[in-house]
DNA sequence: TTGTAGTTGATTTTT
DNA sequence: TCAACTACAA
């Protein structure tokens, strides 16, 4: 297809932006306005003006965003030439430019990057040595204190010079905050480490003290693109202001309304006042809605109107009507469960529709739980994404922190997790004596480890030769990473260093999940091995996998059966959509958050991402509540959100949950019988205490509605039968969207269940549902 | 120095 | 509720 065809695609308004080649410009996209598309083709539009690929500066959010928007633009105009392009979040493309300017500010190219966990550990330590009250000055805080520092660009030697801040953190009883946060950047600084912040602070630096590395970028990226921009923090603003500033190829994409990551730093005023940061620039509205139907689109433009806060926009959409935006309620979180469990349950089996059509959003990842348990009992499939991703799982930490002191022994975080795991006898005295060493020495602690023979240090000879043990252990896979790939070394440590012993020792299930999940490590990184190779200036190397894992999110690489229901927090499903979605937990205190509720500018956030979370849905979108609510143990109360009455009642249908009248009599006369249908009473109920919330589960609820579903497939099977899979046969050649091309070796089943065995090139041998694939034959 | 029992405190969101 | 940290005994 050439690029005419796929710029045909596009509307009017979409195709204006697309083909704006030079000059500033910025596209307010509503929601579901096909934004992803304009960026992707207007990449691939300049390329065909010329534009190297090379010069092309794209940043995105999410790497998967990033990922997917490489895929669309390679499927136009080749994947040799989208390979060149610079595609990827702040933190990944800056992580990648500081590892070859980085020197110029006192850095390693091998310089680790501490995530969350790592800079808080160190920040305790710290505060511990420092001899400070713990409780006063608590490291979750601290972090954040100094988080948005740097995300403003206070330095340390700006904070000194900055007597509101101290003040600030004075009168919060924390006078101390600036020696605490000069102790930590210097302690970064001496480990050869940068966290997460610090990969946009030095790269801010970088351009400012070095205009030589400022002008260098400049003439290199002469088209900038970010999506997303109105999730840009200040530290993010200014370099893209710095590096755009000479060539002023900027085109920056967002929606005010989807602003949601205020509480970390973003700053909503860089797309508010975008227009007045450069000359001439161009403004341009994607107001039509291709994702969702009029009722979706309705209920939540009529949300967004009560902020005040925004850009004048009318998001609209031609599509069809679809059913109102249905609002349920139930008795306890528990309900609210096997309700969203049950109707996808239902509607999947009516409407055949595959598993990965419905999604269930939440406020916090707490809430994961009911919705688990209850879909686990309908044996639906499911995947929470986000919570705790795979590679900050302890044992997989563990792990890591060999390859990263292999690679950096300056890692003083990678050195304290396993200089003493598996266990070496080595000790907290010993640690907090070397760690002494190492300040007053100026010294890293390996490098006082190697020299603990001459430095003067009260430890005895038997752990001075467990340190040395440690030592000899560390260089000698420092030796073995000079010939040997990634997995080979990852492997032998695992086996060499204890950890496998370790891992092995207890039999309990969750030690066997343990193991497993090393195992899947120690897989991951062959892959990466063996995808970097094909990759021409790629060595496919340590340095390069530790990179990928510290800046990898729990939505990048989703493997395994894709037929599942995705459960995951409003924050993570931005950008997504669902046929089905389901927002529960619509409740007072918990959506809207109590922590959220002091300010206007916060309520207004919360707002937004009751906004982000409605436009997910394409056909059908639920809201639930339930009147009571295990949160910290303990059975709680709550109100409906007022988000829900803030919906125009003309788009939104209340559903009575009948089941709840027939086995809680006393509870439809009490506190239901007065209520009309179609009405929602927003004045809290008195509530009856039910202390056994699984027994008031109708037992014969459950046993019903598969019934129901067995039947509806049985009419439906013959036609089905003739519209999937009959024209497929053994031998063909076949593609699907995630493992690629493959050849089908079996044939099995019938009507519905008619799958096939294919042997893909991605993913190997798999059996799909072919209702379910969807599967085009090539061959 | 290690292991265990008991206590605490956190649940707002994440690159 | 539960994981993570602390204090204490061996």
């Amino acid at each position: 297809m050439t690029l005419e065809k796929y710029l045909s695609q596009l509307n009017d308004a979409q195709l204006e932006p697309t083909i704006q080649k030079d000059g500033p410009m910025i596209i307010i996209a509503g929601a579901g306005s096909g934004k992803t598309r304009v960026l992707t083709y207007r990449i691939a539009y300049l390329m065909s003006q010329g534009v190297d690929a090379f010069s092309i500066l794209a940043l995105t959010f999410t790497n998967k965003a990033a990922r997917e928007m490489k895929e669309r633009i390679a499927q136009i105009v080749g994947a040799s030439e989208a390979k060149n392009l610079w595609m990827g979040t702040f933190h990944s493309v800056f992580a990648k430019i500081l590892r070859f300017e980085g020197h110029h500010l006192g850095f390693p190219s091998n310089f680790t990057i501490y995530d969350t966990q790592d800079s808080q550990k160190l920040l305790g330590a710290i505060i511990k040595e420092m001899g400070l009250d713990k409780d006063l000055y608590k490291t979750k805080q601290v972090y954040s204190r100094i988080s948005s520092y740097k995300n403003s660009l206070i330095t340390v030697k700006a904070y000194f010079n900055n007597p509101e801040l101290m003040e600030a953190d004075a009168m919060a009883r924390r006078p101390r905050m600036g020696e605490i946060y000069q102790a930590y950047v210097d302690r970064c600084f001496k480990a050869g480490a940068m966290d997460f912040d610090d990969l946009l602070l030095r790269t801010n630096e970088l351009l400012t003290r070095f205009p030589s590395v400022l002008a260098k970028y400049q003439d290199k990226f002469r088209y900038i693109l970010v999506d997303e921009y109105q999730d840009t923090n200040h530290s993010q603003y200014l370099i893209v202001r710095a590096l755009a500033d000479r060539f002023q190829n900027i085109c920056v994409v967002g929606d005010d309304a989807q602003s949601i990551y205020a509480f970390r730093g973003a700053n909503i005023n860089n797309i508010l006042n975008f227009q007045k940061d450069y000359d001439n620039v161009k403004l341009y509205r994607l107001e039509q809605n291709y994702r969702s139907t009029k009722n979706i689109v309705g209920a939540a433009n009529s949300v967004i109107e009560h902020n005040k806060t925004k850009l004048e926009k009318v998001v609209w959409t031609a599509n069809e009507e679809g059913p109102k935006v249905k609002v349920h309620r139930s008795l306890t979180d528990g309900d609210e469960g096997r309700y969203v469990a049950s109707t996808i349950w239902e509607t999947k089996m009516n409407e055949h529709l595959p598993n990965s059509d419905f999604a269930i959003l939440y406020r916090t990842n707490a809430q994961s739980r009911a919705m688990e348990d209850a879909l686990r009992k309908r044996d639906i499939p499911y995947r929470i994404y986000g919570g705790l991703s795979f590679y900050q799982r302890k044992e997989i930490k563990d792990v890591t922190a060999y390859l990263r002191l292999v690679l950096n022994t300056a890692d003083e975080e990678a050195l304290k997790r396993v200089i003493n795991y598996p266990a070496r006898g080595i000790g907290q005295t010993t640690i907090d004596r070397l760690v002494v060493a190492a300040n007053n020495l100026n010294k890293t602690i390996f490098q006082v480890l190697k020299d603990i023979d001459t430095v003067d240090i009260n430890i005895n000879n038997g752990t001075k030769n467990k340190l040395r043990d440690f030592v000899t252990l560390i260089e000698s896979y420092q030796v073995m990473n000079q010939t040997a790939n990634a997995f080979d070394l990852a492997e032998h440590i695992v086996k060499s260093s204890g950890l496998m012993k370790e891992f092995n020792k207890d039999g309990t299930p969750e030690g066997v999940t343990r193991l497993e999940n090393v195992e899947e490590l120690l897989n991951g990184i062959k892959d990466f091995v063996e995808g970097q190779l094909e990759i021409a200036d790629s060595k496919g190397d340590l340095a390069e996998f530790l990179e990928d894992i510290a800046l990898a999110t729990d939505l990048d690489g989703d493997k395994g059966d894709p037929n599942h229901v995705a459960l995951m927090t409003i924050h993570l499903a931005k950008g997504l959509e669902f046929n089905h979605v389901f927002v529960v937990g619509l409740e007072e205190d918990l959506f809207p958050s109590a922590m959220s509720m002091n300010t206007r500018a916060e309520l207004e956030e919360e707002r937004r991402l009751f906004y982000v979370a409605l436009t997910r849905a394409e056909k059908q979108a639920y809201l639930t509540y339930a009147l009571s609510r295990y949160r910290w143990g303990k059975l709680v109360d709550s109100e409906p959100s007022r988000f829900i009455e803030e919906i125009d009642e003309q788009f939104i249908e209340n559903i009575t949950p009948k089941e709840e009248r027939r086995i809680n009599p006393m509870l439809s006369a009490d506190i239901f019988g007065d209520v009309e249908p179609n009405k929602i009473r927003f004045k809290k109920p008195v509530q009856p205490k039910f202390k056994k919330k699984e027994k008031t589960k109708p037992a014969n609820f459950e046993i019903s509605a598969p019934k129901k579903l067995k039947k509806a497939s049985e009419i439906q099977a013959p036609m089905d039968a003739s519209l999937f899979g009959a024209d497929l046969v053994v031998g063909n050649r076949v593609k699907h969207l995630k493992f690629g091309r493959g050849e089908v070796l079996k044939i099995e089943g019938k009507g519905t269940d008619i799958k096939a065995e294919i042997n893909f090139e991605f993913g190997g041998k798999k059996k799909l549902l072919l209702r379910f694939a969807k599967l085009e034959i090539i061959g």
